[in-house]
DNA sequence: TACAGAATGTTATACTATAACATTCCAAAG
DNA sequence: CTTTGGAATGTTATAGTATAACATTCTGTA
């Protein structure tokens, strides 16, 4: 059982542990384009560089972090630059934002609509996303008895990843 | 069962429906008075007077809509007047923030620890709270498999409440 | 009384996000 | 082809959210 645990594969532990990150990237990049044009959406170079600067790790990005990166990518230095990017790639379901950070992680799921649930370190700020079902039932029931139209809904879990939680308790290196 | 399902009562269903305010307000300012003098904390007239401002209603309210109010009550007028009185607040589990609408809530269950879980409507931003259980067991097996410590996770669901789904269907007013 | 820690006062600044309007690009209609 | 209208981008300005940093006051206790 232990043993089990030990090497159990999930979506998130995935995403907390080396992996192929690359992988990831085309896997993800791939998805996108084809949704794009599946939907007559028009992925522009700015999009796209936008998606793989966050693509590039786990950890969530602020909207200035990524104007700076596409700044330097030649996509122009102001603010509407990021957030319009940002409000595209999110419309379309390839970005989420992390309300707790107020930074914003490529979605690892972008194949289907979903609730995202996030396991965000307090200390790296690493995201994992995972699938949880859309809405918890009980939740679902008071909406319902309360009048209330759930039309979206977030989980987002703080606390501490693998790697930052054996920091803590073995601060060796 | 459709005349139960009328009738049914939960608190996010009371939250949302015309009903005895006053009573919310002595009931929470009650608790969060026991709760500080046993907790030895210092509730201070700032704080007192904050928290009194957040039950007026059970709309989130941003930090500097609490300043302004702070300020007309003679507390100051500076961000850091508010945001300490929020810290305060939140540390003792009587105010929640809710990060969608970067804005602040009376907690309704100050008695109990526990995680919050947000009905919050896009249009009044009325923010009806619930309580569910602590994290859905799927995502508390996806963070046990990916080495993850949740120390603390918060639901947030946004949708349309009664009352603006009502006005949004029949705006005959 | 002197001290220490908590709370508050005050100034300045950093970070996050959007409004508003000008310009360019491009594809579909004429 | 050309025009024309919507989408995308460029640009300036400003609104909204939050914290750093340091001075001062208050209060209980040694």
């Amino acid at each position: 059982m232990a043993a089990a645990r030990e090497t159990e594969r999930t979506a998130a532990a995935e995403a907390m542990r080396p992996h192929d990150h690359g992988d990831c990237i085309r896997r993800v990049l791939d998805e996108a384009e084809r949704r794009a044009s599946e939907d007559k959406v028009n992925f522009t170079p700015v999009r796209r560089h936008a998606l793989e600067i966050l693509l590039e790790s786990h950890a969530a990005m602020p909207a200035y972090g990524l104007l700076k990166r596409l700044d330097a990518g030649g996509f122009g230095s102001q603010p509407p630059v990021a957030y319009r990017a940002l409000d595209f790639l999110i419309e379309q379901g390839f970005v989420h934002k992390v309300e707790r950070l107020n930074a914003f992680v490529a979605c690892m799921y972008p194949h289907e609509t979903h609730t995202p649930a996030f396991l965000v370190c307090r200390n790296c700020r690493s995201v994992a996303e995972t699938c949880v079902s859309p809405s918890p039932a009980a939740l679902l029931r008071e909406a319902r008895a309360a009048g209330f139209a759930i039309e979206r809904s977030v989980v987002e879990a703080e606390g501490l990843c693998r790697d930052c939680a054996s920091e803590e308790t073995a601060p060796c290196s």
